[in-house]
Formats: structure tokens, C-alpha cells, sequence
DNA sequence: GATGAATGAGTCTTCATTCAT
DNA sequence: TATGAATGAAGACTCATTCAT
């Protein structure tokens, strides 16, 4: 039913949307789809909250242990992206229509993506702690930010990126860009 | 009646907002509003435009032109977060809602989107000519990309950003993650 | 509009009627039934105070001034009973339905029902000032209540009344039970 | 099952009521309900069917067979107004919802309304034949469907007389009124 | 030009009823 | 026999759009 919510809000959002047409596109009637939700908004938190939760499983999976200090950072940009990659579609939705979540909802759908960011924020600081990176704690926090929003914008800027670069291109552009910045040396 | 959509946009997005109240808020009557469009995706149009040429605009004369090479462009990022924090509601609904737009409009709005895009690499490259940055063409539009996509995240990711830093220190601090990157030596 | 609703509530009772079916038998499209109303309740609301001043106004027309005492009573009652029965439809509608209006509708109608009673007991009050009857007050008001019932039962237990006796009948012989009760002597 | 139905019709009315609410408060499934029942209009039928014969039976129970005359109508009106007190709730629902009845279980319940008034009727021919009532064969119909209707009342109009009377102010009331009418001496 | 009453297709949601297990 | 998941027809209500005045 997820599934079939994805597609559908991926090809016309949210509001256009009908709940019949979820209904049909899950194999389910559409009396049979309210027995599972209260309301059209419920489906749309289903959808970001388990697309939330996929990404997570997903970059769990990916993530590299064997590696440490900038290579492990390095090696967590390029999962995160790959995921985004592969989850493309549901990212996209997930951005573009959670501000139609209720509020609370909303709020939650934020709590896990603040957690998205902490893990991201995890490796870097162990980089710092190794002497790897000299960082404070303000460009940590806004450097996993610009991270997680770099590996989004993959999607949501996906005309302009995915025109023009490879996934591997834009992985080592964008890792070099972050670590190194514009200003080389 | 662009303002009052954006008004009413910003608040409730634009399929909730209806075009009875948008003419409410415009001051016109239901009638005159469709003299003047054609359809309600032709306000989500009009807004975008009108959007985007204010922030072009803004930003016009915001842009130092007495700084060179490295100040010219942190200059340019200054000013450029500047205006999108001026505008704030009105790039937050742009970014929102522009997907709502048929595809055609969708089209000419990120043209326009492009240019700025553009007004950014123009200020990298000319830091590249005079030698000052030492970047491959596709380093330069992406990172051009990228200093746009940060300015729109003030908005954005707000919930984040803007509970933790004033705008003078996201800018600072994005600059500095900009031009040197994560790794600091 | 409320003629429309009021024959199908008639027919086929408040929550058997469809908004379209009002919307049809009153000449109206469905969306021009919703500029008038808010609600499928608020149809039932203005029905019910349409028919309670409908028959107030039949019956302040219908009360004759030049008869005093006991005839101005009986002439009350006729009067009453003619009023009901020539809104014998609408008053069954308020009679059966007006228990689905939401609480505080229910609780205007119910006033104005309550000022109704008030106009009977103003009619036997006066006969006790002149001496005519001899009753307390609490039999002032219960008979004022017993009056109006026994007007509404021409409607409500029509199967049996208006079966059994002509509406000249039955006020005659509901005026003469109320006046002197089943002892007579 | 009739209990828990006549619980939810006096809470919501019958239209309002569902049949997984009604099997839910039954301790039935509703798989289980459809086996007893063919539809929910047999609900409301078995409930009415229901409370027709508990109050019928009540009334037996209640009616005192030691008086005679005058006395044992009165202490039949006592009977029945204090068996109406007794179920109030059921009474009321029966009242409002009957209506909503398939047209052959109406009549049904009908003629068992017409078959409880045959029983006052009775009480006062028998007045009548002792030389107790002067009335004619209408005035003791009439007047037997007058009691039944100020009975009920008590339910349909609580909201006045309860809030007024005790239901022994009420039945002394409502005795004098019947048997002496408004008019005394 | 300006108005706003009228339209009706389209939406979400409910709920009586069935039937495979 | 008892269950409760599945069904889908039907209902209340919304709102973009039109057009007579």
C-alpha cells in the first residue's frame, strides 16, 4: 500500500492524489484501505515514515566499518548518497510533500530526520576526536547538515545534477568540494 | 494579488488555498481575479516569476563591485543569503509549490533558476581566472549549485538552522565551509 | 428551499434525504444549496424554525380577540388544532426529526416551542383571573402542555385520530375532555 | 442484543448507530450479529417488538385488580405512568425511531400500541358500565389514547415536566386534569 | 469592466452487508 | 458455528470556473 502511495504521490503529489487511486493501485478496495488508515494524511505519514525508515536501514547496511579517521567519512558520504540514489523516488516524495503533514506528524517525520543527521554528525566528530579534522562543534553540526542536504539535493536538484554527472562523479565532486572546500589550499 | 497568494501560499500551501481566497486578500472580487488569469496554476506561475525577479533583483544591488577575487565572492554569498533571508517566505513557497506548476511553466521557472545559478559561477570564475581558486569547470557549477542550494536552505531547513544560528554566523560559517572545506590545513 | 426539504423530510425523514435531493426538488445545483447552508443539519434548523414561526404566525391570525373567558379558550384550542392540521406535514417533520439537530439548535427550537406553550397559558391564566377557572399555577402549565400535545397527537397518532374523526370532531371532543374531563358532574 | 441497541439508539439514534457498534456492545461479532439478523431495520423492529412487550408486561404486573370504579382508573393511569417512568429510555427511543420502521413492522407495532390502548379502554368502559364515567364509545377512545399520550409524555416532553414535577406531582396532576378536566364544579 | 451567484464534477469517508476461513 | 477482513455503493461537502447582469 506504501508502495502504491509512493508511485502514485511520486507521479502527481500528494493532493492529486485520490485515495481511490492508492486504493486501486494497492489491489486493495477502497473500504478495505480505510480499514488499515484513518485518513488520507495517514497515508502520507505511512509513506515518510517508513521511506524514513528504509533510508536509515539502507545507510546502516552501507556504512563502512572497516575503514577510519577521513576514509570513514569519505566512505559515509558516498553510502548516503548511494542511498538517496536508490531511493530516489521515495526522497523525493518525502521532501516535497511532508510540509502537507499534519503538524505533529510533521514534527516527528523532523525527529528522525534530526537522527538522520546525528549519524552523520557521529562520524565526523570522530574525525575530529582523532585530530583528523580541526573542527568546532557549530561546523560539525552544520557541515552533517550540508551533507545530508547535498546528498538530498542529488534528488531535488536531480535536472540539473543528474543531467550532468555520473552518481560517482557527483559523489567525488561533492566529497572533494566538502572536504577540501573551493579555496585549495 | 501576488502578494496576497504568497501570503496565503506560505501559510497553507497552495492546493489549500482557494481561489476565492485569494481574491479575498487581493481586494478583488472572484470575477476580476479570472480577468486577470486564466487558472489557478497561472497565480502559482505568476508568483513564481515574480519571485524569482525580486531575488534577482535584490540581489542585483546587493553585489559589491568595488571587492575582487576571494572578498567579491564571499561578498556574493553574503549578499545572496541576505536576500534570501529577506525573502523568506516567498523562496520557501517557490520551492514548495513550483513542483505543482504544468510542466511548461515548471520549465521556463527553472531557466530562471539556471541564471542565478549562473550570476553565481560568473563570480567563481572570475576568482578562477585571476587565479585566486584553482577549479575545474564542473568543480565550479557544482559549487555554484551548492552556495545556491545553502542560501535556500535558510529557509528551507529553518527549523534547524535558524533556532541555532543568527544569520551572520550561518554566513560566516558557510563561508568558511565553502571556501576551505572540512579539512582545515 | 425549505418547502423542498420539508416534503422530502416528509417522505422519507431527515437522515433518508440526500443533500442532492434537496438541492434537486428545490430547483437549486447542488453547490448553490451550499452557498445558503453550511451543514445537511442547518437545513433541518431553518426547517424547523421556518415551520415554528409559520405556525405561530398562522395561529396569531387565527386567535380571535372579540370572545372572552371560556369561548376565547375554546376558540384558542380550535384554533390551535385548525393551525396544526393545515401544517400537519411540517409539524410532524419538526415532531419526528428535530431530535437530530445539534444540541444547541435543539435547544433554540425548544425555546421557541416553549413560547408557544406560553401563548396557551396566557389564554387559560386569563380565565383564572376572571374566574372563570379555578386552577394553580402547575395546572395552568400542565394544561397549556396537555393542550399543545393533544394538537401535535392529531398529527403524530394520525393513523388513529384522523381515521377515526373528522378535525371538527376531534376538537370538539378533545375541547370538552379538556374542559371537563372524563367526570362529568 | 436488544439492550445494547436500545443503549446506543438513545445515546445516538438509530441512523447514527452502526452495526459494529451495536455487535461490539452486544459482545457479538458482527458476523455473529448477521446471523440473527437479516438487517439493521430488524434491530430496531426486535426492539421495538421488545420494549412493546416489557412495558406491556410491567403494566399486567403493576395493574391492581383489588379496586374497583373510579379507583382502579386512576390507579391504572399510576401504573402505566409509573412503568413509563421505569423505561423511560426505551419508551423514548421506541417513539422517535419508529418511524424509520420498514412499513410492515410499523403496522405490526401499531396494532401492539392499538391493543395497549384496547387495555385502558377497558379500564374505563367498565367505569362507564358501573355508572361511574357518562362517555360516549368516542370519548373513551379518545380519552383512553389521551392517557397513553400523556404517559408518554413524560418521556417525549421530559425536558419540561421532568424538569418541573416529580412523577408523582405529575400523575396527581395529570389524574385531576384527566378525570376533571380544566373546568371545576 | 467588475461582480458574485450558480454550477457540478470530483473528493474523502462511512458503513451495511457478505463470505471465505 | 463464529469470525472479521473485504467490499463498494452512497453520502456530505468543496471549489475552480463560468457568465448573466
Amino acid at each position: 500500500m506504501i508502495k502504491a502511495a509512493v508511485t502514485l504521490f511520486k507521479q502527481k503529489g500528494f493532493h492529486r492524489t485520490t485515495t481511490r487511486e492508492i486504493a486501486k493501485e494497492s489491489g486493495f478496495s477502497i473500504g478495505t484501505l480505510y480499514e488499515y488508515i484513518g485518513s488520507k494524511e495517514d497515508i502520507l505519514y505511512l509513506v515518510c515514515d517508513a521511506i524514513y525508515d528504509e533510508v536509515r536501514e539502507n545507510l546502516m547496511q552501507r556504512l563502512n566499518h572497516d575503514v577510519e579517521g577521513i576514509e570513514s567519512l569519505k566512505s559515509a558520504i558516498a553510502a548516503l548518497f548511494k542511498v538517496i540514489d536508490d531511493l530516489q523516488d521515495e526522497v523525493l516524495v518525502m521532501y516535497q510533500e511532508s510540509k502537507s503533514l499534519p503538524k505533529e506528524a510533521l514534527t516527528y517525520v523532523l525527529q528522525k530526520e534530526n537522527g538522520m543527521v546525528a549519524m552523520i554528525e557521529e562520524v565526523i566528530k570522530e574525525c575530529v576526536v582523532r585530530g583528523d579534522l580541526h573542527l568546532s562543534e557549530d561546523e560539525v553540526k552544520l557541515g552533517a547538515n550540508n551533507i545530508l542536504v547535498q546528498a538530498h539535493m542529488w534528488t531535488f536538484r536531480r535536472w540539473v545534477v543528474q543531467n550532468k554527472y555520473s552518481l560517482e562523479e557527483y559523489t567525488d565532486l561533492q566529497t572533494n568540494l566538502i572536504l577540501k572546500g573551493l579555496l585549495k589550499n
